[in-house]
DNA sequence: ATAGTTAACGTAATTAGTACGTTAATAAAA
DNA sequence: TTTTATTAACGTACTAATTACGTTAACTAT
């Protein structure tokens, strides 16, 4: 059964990865229109969303949409902002092309925004082709279609305000990661540096970062103990750890 | 002019209040419906809020929603969730009184919802009389009309979280106010007690807490100093205090 | 072997936070 | 006029957390 749309309400993700150096956001092509698609189909870009259908959870919309592009359906998705200015569609072609899309009139768009910590190795490559999907490093999210460079920012804001509040970013790295991946990770989200030794000392009191006995490899120097995250002594614990922590 | 609806889409508004003891939010009568108002006029309970208008901004909902029942047009507002469950109207009633305000079949409505500090002592009780609002205690506030219910209590979370990340509630007060009157309702919002002479200590760090030669009067006790609240000097210092408060 | 590189452990000094005691100023009661 | 009740306002010792460092260990490449 086709479900219609709710012309007037979208749903947008801002997907965050890391690669052990760069925060990175998925972007999708937005098709050329026909008209200019002249010689080669790379079009401009924008964050994976669509429209609502008339039944279905907000929720639901946004995980679709996720799995969609990465096939993994249990990752956490956090609401942050809505985007609704009658004016926020600016160029012509962003609402002809949703036109073309949805085949109904559009006058205006609220976008409900989430965003969601992917493990980078999660997406295939082939997956992301087929929908013409990329990586690309947060900075360098700019002239996105839509008023998406300013979702992308806002998204970065509040993703900086939690993890300031709450350690949980564990979903953007590897299943196994060494304490100078964390590290690396949270200086380049809050754009901060921190000692190694103190750094070291207070994620190790998290009860959720679990020691193993795996070693780093293939390094040219001294190898690192691997850790991984245990989600449910953090389901116990956030609550408890949940504000000031770095 | 008239403006049309837009039948999918509402703004809600919690709006806060402190009577120096109590933490309160601002509630309206949703009207019985014509069958059912028989004696009396005193109807449900429910949140301020409407639908949406075609071309306008969120944020215009809220503040014209604000400004009619405080007369206040400045007050700083924070989106803070959006409820868009398709079934989130589970009474009928609640659904054919929406369809007696607006005169459209309404099928699904997704609300933006809200928050607002509000000085207590700026809200008229005509004004509120003549919209048939009034102030109740947080914690009484059960079986409102729709999803109102969660709302307050996601609303009151979001409140929480804000005060614990940064001292900003000065909005709640009456313009001058003591050290007391700050505590108390850093108290009742946190739901947690305080040394008196630690908090005074913290608190009178921030360089935007004012110290006035008035004093406390009409108090059978030594009166207090009574402090304001410097608004330039807090957007100045916002940010580096933002995290990490209490 | 030696140089280069990152891992991992430790400690003194500083800063922030907590738990208290004490005195001061006012109104009302005795 | 003294006493009592009540809250204001100041201060300080103790404890916990944070910061700023030094040092040694384990590996690779030359």
């Amino acid at each position: 059964m086709e479900q219609a749309y709710i012309p007037h309400l979208s749903v947008d993700c801002v997907l965050f990865g890391f690669d052990e150096k760069q925060l990175k956001v998925l972007v999708v092509e937005r098709d050329r229109l026909q008209e200019e698609d002249a010689k080669y189909h790379s079009g401009l870009l924008k964050i994976p969303g669509r429209l609502l259908f008339e039944e279905e959870y907000l929720e639901d919309a946004a995980s679709s949409i996720i799995e969609e592009l990465i096939g993994n359906e249990s990752i956490p998705l956090q609401q942050f902002q809505v985007f609704g200015n009658p004016n926020r569609i600016k160029s012509p072609n962003d609402l002809l092309w949703l036109e073309s899309q949805t085949k109904l009139p559009i006058k205006r768009v609220v976008t409900i925004c989430f965003y969601a910590l992917i493990k980078i190795t999660d997406a295939l490559t082939s997956t992301l082709n087929s929908h013409r999907a990329k990586w690309i490093p947060i900075n360098e999210a700019r002239g996105l279609a839509f008023d998406h460079d300013e979702i992308v920012r806002e998204a970065y804001q509040h993703l900086k305000k939690e993890l300031t509040a709450s350690p949980l970013e564990f979903n953007l790295l590897p299943t196994y990661f060494t304490l100078n991946n964390l590290q690396a990770l949270y200086e380049v989200i809050l754009d901060q540096q921190f000692d190694n030794r103190n750094f070291r000392k207070k994620i190790l009191k998290l009860p959720y970062l679990i020691e193993t006995n795996k070693m780093e490899t293939n390094v040219n120097h001294r190898p690192a103990k691997l850790y991984c995250f245990n989600e449910e002594l953090y389901q116990k614990n956030k609550r408890e750890m949940s504000l000031f922590f770095l």
